[in-house]
DNA sequence: CGGCTTTGACCGGCGC
DNA sequence: GCGCCGGTCAAAGCCG
């Protein structure tokens, strides 16, 4: 109870009650051995929250913290001793409770003002990597970012929509003309429950991926066009999209959706109809999927997803959905040139220190839009594929894979996942290196490294589809919901048995 | 009877 | 401008 007086070294962080918001919780302790506000968003180039935002801190560690961590924060501002042994601490545990409520209620707004400032945060990194960008490419970037967010003006904020929504929800707000019928219920869908007003969550296979406007060429004056640009963006924003892989003979993989078919084509060089399904878990939920046998070999079945859905997922939905996310989030990070195409620089590197991943970002410039492509079926080294269109991306990059994840709810990816992840999958040493990349990696510890180890836990698996189930949805469902994720222990199970005996038939 | 699948028609984008 | 192609619609039929 008292360990929290005697604060670590001057100049040393620590993290204290470590939770939901822990990417929050860090302070500073001085030379006077008082502990300061140091507030930081855990991203890269996190920047600094104002000392008033202090309360952010103490509020959202009170509500999630026992009583023990609320009478050590307590201790540390002196405001009401607790002791144990004492009959007097009655009244103070009256008024601990008090403070408690009032914390509480405080909470509430505090976590609105979480929510806006890590706004103001991704907008300003936003600004930041254009202005970089423009540094490096002086001759059109910026102008697309510029004009870009000069479009939506309204939200208020500098940030280029690639990184804010990724997915076709925000198609409502943007007014933009929809490549398919006004009529389709994407257009007027209502704001996600997931949506915490930010205007920048990244759902669960929320891969609209506002990208390239340029998608098809590197041509610098058609760049420079920026209405043609624009329309070539919209174009791209629509179209980003989340294709899996995997080895079934089942018409299609469980994904713990539920989809209602509403089409089905023959796709030009592909003897294999094409089976469209939208998803029908909620009214009006915009998210599609493409069912598509390979050409090349038909027991791998090609599911792509595209939209975001509008309502919350089950266990194992939440598991497919995190690992594809994270996977767009990869995709729509930084780009850097490549005679190949373009390659996210952070995924690499982050990849690159799983052994199953020596080469695993591959491009394909035959993707007319963004297309990240995780291959479940592949044991060799291009198990996760990323492709992208042939283009830089206009807007810009964005260097930190994670932060567009950071977008997301942080129970989506946590200490226990990546824990989870680690203990069940990464090879030893593994996580050593990704701490020592991320020395507080858990809360938001590199996408890659989840998609990566999660992608390696399945190619080192044969039966593929029980490891999708077993481990992906045990990492990622396993805590998706925060709270929730005990109660949810149960549907858990359930979800990865049914996923399991779905697809065990159809697994070799 | 409601929900789902099937399937031909329709629409828009894109390349030539 | 035309044709190709992908994606979607919607009527009809099926099923529990």
């Amino acid at each position: 109870m008292d360990t929290d007086r005697d604060g670590p070294a001057a100049g040393e962080s620590r993290t204290v009650a470590v939770n939901e918001m822990d990417f929050l919780s860090v302070e500073r302790w001085t030379a006077s051995g008082k502990a300061e506000p140091d507030l930081h968003l855990n991203a890269p180039g996190s920047a600094s929250i104002k000392k008033e935002d202090l309360t952010i801190n103490i509020g959202l560690n009170l509500c999630t913290a026992n009583a023990g961590s609320v009478r050590s924060i307590m201790d540390d501002d002196g405001v009401s001793p607790a002791k144990d042994d004492d009959k007097e601490s009655k009244s103070e545990l009256a008024t601990m409770e008090a403070e408690l409520t009032r914390m509480k209620e405080e909470n509430k707004k505090l976590t609105e003002t979480l929510n806006q400032v890590r706004t103001n945060y991704n907008a300003l990194q936003m600004h930041l990597i254009a202005l970089k960008q423009h540094h490096h490419q002086p001759d059109h970037e910026d102008d697309k970012v510029e004009s870009k967010s000069s479009d939506h003006g309204h939200r208020g904020v500098l940030v280029p929509k690639q990184f804010m929504h990724l997915g076709r929800a925000g198609e409502a707000h943007d007014h933009q003309p929809s490549h398919s019928r006004s009529s389709t219920p994407s257009q007027d869908q209502t704001p996600s429950p997931l949506h915490n007003g930010t205007n920048k969550e990244i759902f669960p296979f929320d891969e609209r991926g506002e990208a390239s406007p340029d998608h098809g060429s590197c041509d610098v004056s058609k760049a420079t066009n920026s209405k043609s640009s624009e329309q070539a963006q919209d174009a791209v924003m629509r179209k980003a999209r989340v294709s899996v892989r995997a080895r079934s003979q089942a018409l299609m993989i469980a994904d713990g959706c539920q989809w209602r078919k509403y089409g089905q084509k023959m796709a030009k060089g592909n003897p294999c109809p094409r089976a469209y399904y939208r998803c029908t878990m909620a009214v009006g939920c915009p998210v599609r999927k493409q069912v598509q046998r390979c050409a090349e070999d038909r027991s791998i079945l090609i599911t792509t997803y595209e939209g975001n859905h509008n309502h919350p997922l089950p266990t194992a939905a939440m598991a497919m959905a995190s690992t594809t996310s994270a996977a767009v989030s990869m995709l729509l990070s930084g780009p850097v040139s490549s005679p190949e195409g373009l390659i996210n620089p952070n995924f690499l590197a982050r990849t690159t220190i799983l052994p199953y991943s020596s080469s695993m970002a591959t491009i394909s410039a035959s993707a007319p839009f963004p297309t990240v492509t995780l291959d479940l079926t592949a044991h060799g080294p291009n198990a996760l594929q990323l492709q992208r269109p042939p283009a830089p991306f206009p807007v810009v990059a964005y260097p930190g894979a994670a932060a567009a994840f950071l977008g997301a709810p942080p129970q989506v990816l946590h200490n226990e996942q990546y824990s989870k992840f680690s203990g069940l999958q990464m090879p030893p040493g593994v996580e050593a290196h990704a701490r020592l990349l991320h020395p507080r990696a858990p809360p938001s510890l590199s996408l890659a490294n989840t998609v990566s180890a999660a992608t390696a836990a399945i190619t080192a698996d044969p039966n593929f589809t029980a490891a999708v189930a077993a481990v992906i949805s045990q990492i990622i469902g396993g805590n998706q919901q925060g709270a929730a994720a005990s109660n949810d222990e149960e549907n858990k199970n359930n979800d990865d048995s049914n996923f399991e005996e779905k697809t065990k038939p159809t697994a070799d």
